[in-house]
DNA sequence: TGCGGCTATTG
DNA sequence: CACAATAGCCGCAG
C-alpha cells in the first residue's frame, strides 16, 4: 500500500469518522478517488491506480457508511473484490423519497432542492469550440447557476481528475444530508430511514449478484435445452431447418392448404376456426380445455413450449449469459417501478421450472434455499395492525384458520384473501369476500382504502415509506366507460402495491441480514426471487447457514415490524441443485 | 425503426 | 386469471 493511502486513513481517523459515520465516496478506474465527511465538514482526493484498494483499506480501519451516487460504484468495488458493508444509496433513497423506476444524479438533487425536473439539463454532445459550456458558468463547478447539476458532470465525462472527483463527493454528502432530512419530515421517520439503509444495502446486493453470477452447469443445461429443441444447430441454414421441422408437426394436424405461421396469433387464431374453434384469444389455458378436441391443439401447445425455449432460453441464451466460469449473469435491480421489489433480467427470475435442474452448486458447495411461508397475508396482518389476522398468523398455514373463521374449505379462503389483496371483485370467491369483511374488517378497510386512493389519483406510501406514484386519468381525452376502467386499475394497482410493496421491504431487509450475518460463514447470496433466497455456502457450513437463515428472519421481522403479534415463517433446506426444492 | 398487442415464464 | 416483472415476435404507424 502506498503511504498516502496510509496518510489518508490515520486523517480520516484524526477527524472523528467511526464505524457507521457517513463518507462519500466518488471513484474513477486507475485514475483516483475522492472523499467527503458530512459530520466533519473535511474532503480529500486521491490519485492513485488502483481507487477501490483504498477503499478496501478504509473499509478494513473504519467501517463507515459510504454514500454512493448509486451501486454503479458498489459495482466496481465488487468487480475489484472489495465488499462494503454498509451504504447510503442516493439513487435508491430518490426512488423510495419521490417513486418511479428510473433516477440518476441530477434528479436526485433536483428533488433535494426543489428544482423543476423538467429544466434538468439533457446530456449534450461535447463542445466544440471549448468555451465555459452549456449553461453557463465555470464547467469547473458542478453546479450551474440556475442550481441544477452540469450534464457532462452527471455523464462521468468531466469526472476524471482527482479533484472533481472529490467535488462529487462532496456534492453527495449534501445531497444525502438532505435526503435525511426529508425521510424525517415523512410521518414514521425512524421507518422510513431504516428503510432507507436495508435499501441501500440491497443495492450492493444486487451489485454484487449482477456480477457473481448464478451457479450453473452448461453439460445438464446443454441436455435440458436439446431435450425440448434437439440438438445445438450447426449452422443458419441447419437452424432454420430445425424450426421448419417443429412447425411441420403442428400444421400437418391443420386443415389442409393453409399456410400459416404460427408465430401470429391472428393467424393461428384463424386456423383454429377452420378447425372449428372459436375462441376469443388463444392463450395456453384457455386451449388446455380443447386439448382432446383436435389432435392441433395439442401439437400447438407442445409447439409453444418448445418455441419458448428455442428463442428465449436456449443455445443463444446460454451462449450469452452464462460464462465460461459456470456463472448466469443478469442485471440485479434493487427496486423496481410499482412497489419496489427486485428485478433481474437476463431471464433470472422468469426461468422456467425446467432449467433449474442445470442450476447446480459448485464442488465442494451446496445451495442453501430458502422461502417465506404466505408471506403476503401476513405483510398485510402486520401493516394494517390488524389483531385477529395477526391471530390466524400463528398457524403455519393461515389459511387454515381463515377457513375455519370464515366456515368455507380451504382454497375458497384462500381465492378470497388473494382476491382481496388484488382487487378481484367478482367470481367465486365474492361471497367469501363479504365474509373477510366482517371477521378481519381492520386488514380489508386498509386494502379499501389503498384501492380509494388509487381510483382518485392520489399517492400512496408504503409501510417503509416507499412513494406509489397515482397517474390520473385526462377526462378529454377519454369516455366515461374507459376513465371507470383506468380508475379501476389505480384501485387495484394501489390497494395490491401497499401488500406487495410492504412484502417487498421485509424480505430485503432479511436478504441484507443474511448477506452481513453470513460473510464469516462465506455464504454468498446468489439468487433473490421475492419471497426466496438462494445461498451458495461450503458444505461444511451448511447447517450454520441454514439455522443462520432462520435467525435473520426473526431479526429482520423485529427490527421491521411494528410489534411481534405477526409469526413469520420459512422453509428452509440444504440442497444440491435448485430442482431439488420441494416447494 | 419504434411501439402496442399477444404470449410465455416466474413469484 | 385479479397484482408485479422480463422477454420474444408480429403487425402497424411513421
Amino acid at each position: 500500500m502506498e503511504e498516502p493511502d496510509k496518510q489518508l486513513v490515520e486523517e480520516l481517523c484524526r477527524s472523528g469518522i467511526g464505524r457507521g459515520d457517513l463518507v462519500a465516496l466518488a471513484i474513477w478506474p486507475r485514475t483516483g478517488l475522492g472523499m467527503a465527511t458530512p459530520t466533519a465538514a473535511a474532503s480529500v482526493s486521491l490519485g492513485v491506480e488502483d481507487p477501490s484498494a483504498v477503499v478496501r483499506l478504509v473499509e478494513d480501519a473504519l467501517r463507515p457508511r459510504w454514500v454512493l451516487w448509486s451501486n454503479d460504484t458498489a459495482a466496481t468495488l465488487a468487480q475489484s473484490g472489495v465488499r462494503i458493508a454498509t451504504s447510503w444509496d442516493i439513487a435508491a433513497v430518490d426512488r423510495l423519497l419521490f417513486g418511479g423506476w428510473r433516477t440518476d444524479p441530477a434528479r436526485a438533487w433536483a428533488h433535494v432542492h426543489d428544482l423543476a425536473l423538467e429544466e434538468i439539463p439533457r446530456n449534450a454532445p461535447a463542445d466544440l469550440f471549448g468555451d465555459s459550456g452549456r449553461g453557463g458558468g465555470d464547467r469547473e463547478d458542478p453546479v450551474r447557476p440556475d442550481g441544477h447539476l452540469r450534464a457532462e458532470w452527471v455523464s462521468g465525462d468531466w469526472r476524471t481528475t482527482p479533484d472533481r472527483l472529490r467535488r462529487w463527493a462532496e456534492l453527495a454528502s449534501v445531497v444525502a444530508s438532505l435526503q435525511q432530512a426529508r425521510l424525517d419530515e415523512l410521518a414514521s421517520p425512524p421507518r422510513a430511514s431504516f428503510t432507507a439503509r436495508s435499501e441501500s444495502a440491497a443495492e450492493l446486493l444486487c451489485a454484487e449478484m449482477s456480477i457473481d453470477g448464478l451457479p450453473m452447469d452448461r453439460g445438464v443445461a446443454e441436455e435440458i435445452v436439446a431435450g425440448i429443441v434437439g440438438p445445438r444447430p450447426r449452422s443458419d441454414s441447419d437452424a432454420a431447418e430445425q424450426r421448419a421441422r417443429r412447425d411441420a408437426e403442428v400444421l400437418r394436424h391443420a386443415p389442409p392448404g393453409s399456410d400459416v405461421d404460427l408465430r401470429s396469433p391472428g393467424q393461428v387464431k384463424s386456423l383454429l376456426r377452420r378447425a372449428g374453434f372459436d375462441v376469443p384469444d388463444t392463450r395456453a389455458w384457455r386451449l388446455e380445455a380443447l386439448r382432446d378436441a383436435h389432435p392441433v391443439i395439442d401439437a400447438l401447445l407442445t409447439w409453444r413450449k418448445a418455441e419458448r425455449v428455442a428463442t428465449t432460453y436456449g443455445y443463444a441464451w446460454l451462449d450469452e449469459r452464462l460464462g465460461a466460469d459456470g456463472r448466469l449473469r443478469g442485471t440485479w435491480a434493487g427496486s423496481d417501478g410499482a412497489a419496489g421489489r427486485m428485478t433481474a433480467s437476463g431471464g433470472l427470475h422468469n426461468m422456467p421450472a425446467e432449467m433449474r435442474g442445470a442450476v447446480v452448486a459448485e464442488p465442494g458447495r451446496v445451495f442453501v434455499r430458502a422461502d417465506l411461508g404466505q408471506i403476503e397475508p401476513r405483510v398485510l396482518a402486520a401493516v394494517s395492525r390488524d389483531a385477529a389476522f395477526a391471530r390466524a398468523s400463528v398457524a403455519d398455514d393461515m389459511y387454515a384458520p381463515v377457513a375455519a373463521q370464515l366456515g368455507v374449505d380451504r382454497s375458497t379462503a384462500k381465492v378470497a384473501v388473494l382476491g382481496a389483496m388484488y382487487g378481484q371483485t367478482t367470481g367465486h370467491g365474492a361471497q367469501a369476500l363479504r365474509g373477510l369483511a366482517a371477521a378481519y374488517p381492520v386488514a380489508m378497510t386498509y386494502l379499501e382504502e389503498a384501492a380509494r386512493s388509487g381510483q382518485v389519483g392520489r399517492d400512496l406510501r408504503t409501510y417503509g415509506g416507499r412513494l406509489v406514484v397515482m397517474g390520473s386519468t385526462n377526462a378529454n381525452e377519454v369516455d366515461e366507460r374507459e376513465a371507470r376502467r383506468q380508475a379501476a386499475a389505480r384501485g387495484r394497482y394501489g390497494r395490491n402495491a401497499l401488500v406487495q410493496g410492504a412484502a417487498a421491504e421485509l424480505f430485503k431487509v432479511w436478504a441484507v441480514t443474511v448477506r452481513a450475518r453470513g460473510a464469516d460463514l462465506d455464504a454468498r447470496i446468489v439468487l433473490c426471487l421475492h419471497d426466496e433466497l438462494l445461498v451458495h455456502v461450503p458444505i461444511e457450513q451448511s447447517d450454520a447457514v441454514a439455522r443462520l437463515l432462520d435467525d435473520c428472519l426473526q431479526e429482520a421481522v423485529r427490527r421491521w415490524a411494528p410489534d411481534d403479534s405477526v409469526r413469520f415463517v420459512a422453509d428452509i433446506g440444504v440442497i444440491e441443485r435448485w430442482s431439488d426444492a420441494k416447494r
